[in-house]
DNA sequence: TTTCGCACTCTATACCAGAGAGTGCTGAAT
DNA sequence: ATTCAGCACTCTCTGGTATAGAGTGCGAAA
């Protein structure tokens, strides 16, 4: 249908055409006819000449048109061309630096430097930021602590990987002391800190089978509070690992503003199901990585591209953060954002740290 | 410019009708004819007599017509007279109920209980939900707990108010042994648990410097542990006091399906200010309130209304839930669903408790 | 190879006419 | 005094048509 799609096939002229046309798309959103190139391609060819070009161009699969009289569009193609080959991003002026910068303090707390970055993203871009929080497979139990509550309640607090704090309220079979409480504690932090998180859920149980006769009855205390409370955590789903800001400046995009395609839009985004999928896809790649319309594989994000970077600290990737626009964006502006934002988010991890 | 509002100078049967016309309208969302409704208003009145009847209704600002030729509309105030007067709200069906109490177990924690309420009520009235959290005004520190980090870092837990739990990580000037914070912690836990937050930050300084001379070296730790702590909380703004849920449900209601409108909505949501203004306002009132349109003084909601109701633990009022939909909801559905959904919110959190 | 000229296609806009829905008023019947 | 049929009137919505504008494709000329 199309025909091979080596862009070594096409002159370097059609090349600059098409770069132009991009960008002339880019900025205008409404397709651009052989009248309108010839006039800002600054090289001196006639409409007619421009026409034959994007005839090749659209023989290629990097064009096409709406209809007959409405000059041409980038297709997927084009645009995985443009950002491929042609594409030169610009460096952000030192303003924007300093903005990004002034962001990510690194005195922020974890979770809301995550916060900050999504919605600077979106601020700066004026799209959709989304930040992906680290996933907490290889959790590393660092701190334990009992607090009683009143009734039957015991307040576990764990802290793992020297930030994070989870809690939960377990209901114990009886009432116990703050002593007690603190005894058990004490005891548990002594075999299990250090140890990954599965691995401490896992073994809890042997630990206590095996030692069950030997076990003073604080022990037994801390054995009963420990299986309860990563009991509970077995049950718990951790829903809240994309942080998305901005989306409502998905509404001025002029390609989404019919409220079915926006509808949709938003309940992936709500759903996350398919934003997590394609953010792990990015998780592996390292540094920037665009989608690009149906590229994604999720036809919601059809009139749409992600662009995005892993963050990471001492080499090693903690998530993905991105903005999602129209497949018509701004690459060379958004590129440069999405990249030093990573970097940056890093390295406030890392003092933070 | 209208006459007076008093209904009492309406006649039975104009407001028979008055309550056909809302009922019909809400239904249909299409402005209702003279014709339509004497063919289903059961009183067998000619569409000429029914026009006499509208005409009065209009005067009295209880209806207007989009244009000439186009039917009727419920005002603002004719939407108040409908839901305070004229409204019978039917009963849920058990299934419903049953619906709403599976989602609200009382074995899930404070947040995610919040969260499945929000959740559930957008669900089930397939409008937006939202679910204020407690204020933590009065929060009484139960409990404080010191961590060692790597670096100079030290992480700070404080458990407030029987199950909400805080942490914060503080800089040092120098790194403390675990020792060294567990006697601290239970220093300061002998001294503030029991306190008001509020208290605690403001006496701290005043401890500190009455009994500087006095201070045992581990004292001077915990003081200067608690202060770094404080200060911290200080300049933390606790921004997640709202939880929406079903936004884009909103994007089906006819009455809002312009992009325009639907930005400046979910605008305002993000925002939470005018939304939180709004429900301090129904914190106050005892049971359902209804705001309805401009009432609620927030332009962005001019064809909205909002159904609230608080939720209490022991008579003492703890937040407030409702939905946000179209004017034209189906009040005598919605509303009963709010209402359940905070009473039963309410003995889910004193199980919890 | 590039360009010009021309016929052709498709969209967007405005305009018009007719149908339909609904109103308000009048005057007659009850 | 109510009720209601009839009628003229207003407004919206729909479909059709004409026209202008944008842009293409192609053949022939430079």
């Amino acid at each position: 249908m199309t025909k091979s799609a080596n862009s070594s096939q096409l002159s370097e002229r059609s090349l600059y055409l098409f770069k132009a046309l991009v960008e002339h798309f880019i900025q205008d959103g409404t397709p651009v006819g052989s009248r309108t190139l010839s006039k800002d391609s600054s090289l001196n060819l006639s409409p007619a000449t421009i026409r034959n070009v994007m005839a090749d161009l659209e023989d290629f699969g990097l064009l096409n048109s709406p209809h007959t009289s409405a000059g041409r569009v980038p297709t997927a193609k084009g645009y995985r061309l443009f950002v491929d080959s042609l594409l030169r991003v610009k460096d952000l002026n030192s303003f924007e630096v300093e903005k990004i910068a002034k962001e990510l303090d690194p005195e922020n707390d974890f979770k809301s430097l995550m916060q900050r970055t999504s919605s600077m993203l979106s601020d700066i871009t004026q799209l959709a930021g989304v930040v992906m929080l680290p996933k907490n497979e290889k959790s590393t139990l660092q701190h334990m602590e009992f607090v009683a509550l009143s009734g039957n309640r015991v307040l576990v607090i764990l802290v793992v990987n020297d930030r994070e704090v989870q809690n939960r309220i377990i209901h114990t079979s009886r009432a116990y002391s703050a002593s007690e409480l603190q005894e058990a504690s004490n005891y548990l932090n002594d075999i299990f800190v250090g140890r990954d998180l599965n691995f401490v859920r896992n073994n809890i149980l042997d630990e206590l089978e095996k030692t069950k006769e030997q076990l003073s009855r604080s022990m037994q205390t801390a054995m009963e509070m420990a299986q309860l409370a990563f009991d509970y955590e077995k049950s718990k789903i951790n829903n809240d690992e994309l942080l998305f800001s901005g989306e409502t400046n998905l509404m001025d995009v002029a390609e989404l503003c019919e409220v079915e395609k926006l509808k949709k839009l938003f309940n992936t985004f709500n759903q996350q199901r398919d934003i997590l999928h394609l953010l792990e896809q990015a998780i592996g790649a390292d540094g920037i990585q665009i989608f690009i319309g149906e590229e994604s594989g999720h036809d919601v994000l059809d009139n749409c591209s992600v662009v995005t970077s892993p963050y990471e600290v001492d080499g090693k990737i903690l998530g993905v953060l991105g903005v999602i626009g129209p497949t018509r964006m701004h690459y060379e502006r958004v590129i440069p954002i999405v990249d030093v934002t990573a970097k940056m988010l890093g390295s406030a991890l890392n003092h933070n740290n």
